[in-house]
DNA sequence: TATTGTTATACTCTATAACTATA
DNA sequence: TATAGTTATAGAGTATAACAATA
């Protein structure tokens, strides 16, 4: 089963060649994730924007500030993406009636069908990338992708 | 030795769910990679100016138009980045006396020494993250990390 | 005429510093 | 005074359109 497809012999690696890796093909995916998400057809968003959107749809009503720290930006940086994101329309920005210093963040309709395209569209390029490779390969590269999350997943998010 | 870390029973992986996969966490480890780039020390660049010189190291001599098409930009965008790259002292430019159209792209020696501590401090910082994953899961990595490479590899060079 | 690159222009992403409004 | 956000400003990264130089 295993050693159908690329998957070999070794069940140990080394902490450099790992890393190496990660190094070295991380960005070439990111790459070409990047120049699909460009292409959707109809609205283009960039990868920033789609995260944003994303974090926006799971947690409807979050701050501006929760919107920064999620992604790892200033405040000043957040505020610029979402005024670019409501000048779009793809998302709502309203003052918290609660404690009006805090901006409440929701996405529009046009929002929710933009995020859902450029998921599917995305999904659907990198499954046609798949198409032709081994299901025991697919299998490996799951459990790859979830490993590097765990590994990312507490540091810096 | 399968299954000592996170690995367990799937040996196959649908089309859809590695997709999904790939989407999820690409852009999360990007996100940890370009953080740590930018936080290396005296000289900070960023990932595709990272990118353009482990190129220039690689094909010396190589043109603008070779740099361009290997990072997918187009030739004013790669023309701006080397600009930059130049104006620091990473990259020398020269017309070809061949060609006199073509520029020559080499790195300087400073190019070289911020190319290769900036590859050392990001695996590094890399290798501290996986110091704690259990080898049989970096295999799993390694190999996964191998596939996705070759998934990316010829459409998006 | 075709190829190689640059310049002009514009938009997004990102940061820091200084500011306003609210608590 | 502390917190949430915006405005001002700047630099990198990217694109398209128009141009110049060379082949």
């Amino acid at each position: 089963m295993w050693g159908r497809g690329i998957l070999r012999e070794n069940v140990q690696s080394s902490v450099e060649e790992c890393a190496r890796e990660i190094l070295d093909d991380v960005p070439l995916a990111m790459r070409a994730i990047r120049s699909q998400l460009r292409k959707n057809g109809a609205i283009e968003i960039s990868i920033p924007q789609f995260r944003t959107l994303v974090f926006i749809n799971r947690r409807s009503g979050a701050s501006l500030s929760d919107a920064a720290e999620h992604m790892g930006l200033t405040l000043p940086s957040m505020s610029a993406m979402i005024d670019g994101l409501v000048s779009r329309n793809l998302v709502m920005r309203r003052t918290d009636s609660q404690d009006r210093r805090r901006m409440t963040l929701t996405l529009t309709e046009r929002g929710r069908t933009t995020l859902q395209r450029a998921r599917e569209s995305t999904l659907a390029y990198l499954g046609g990338l798949l198409e032709s490779t081994p299901a025991a390969d697919r299998a490996v590269l799951v459990k790859g992708m979830q490993i590097l999350k765990s590994i990312f997943a507490e540091r810096s998010v």
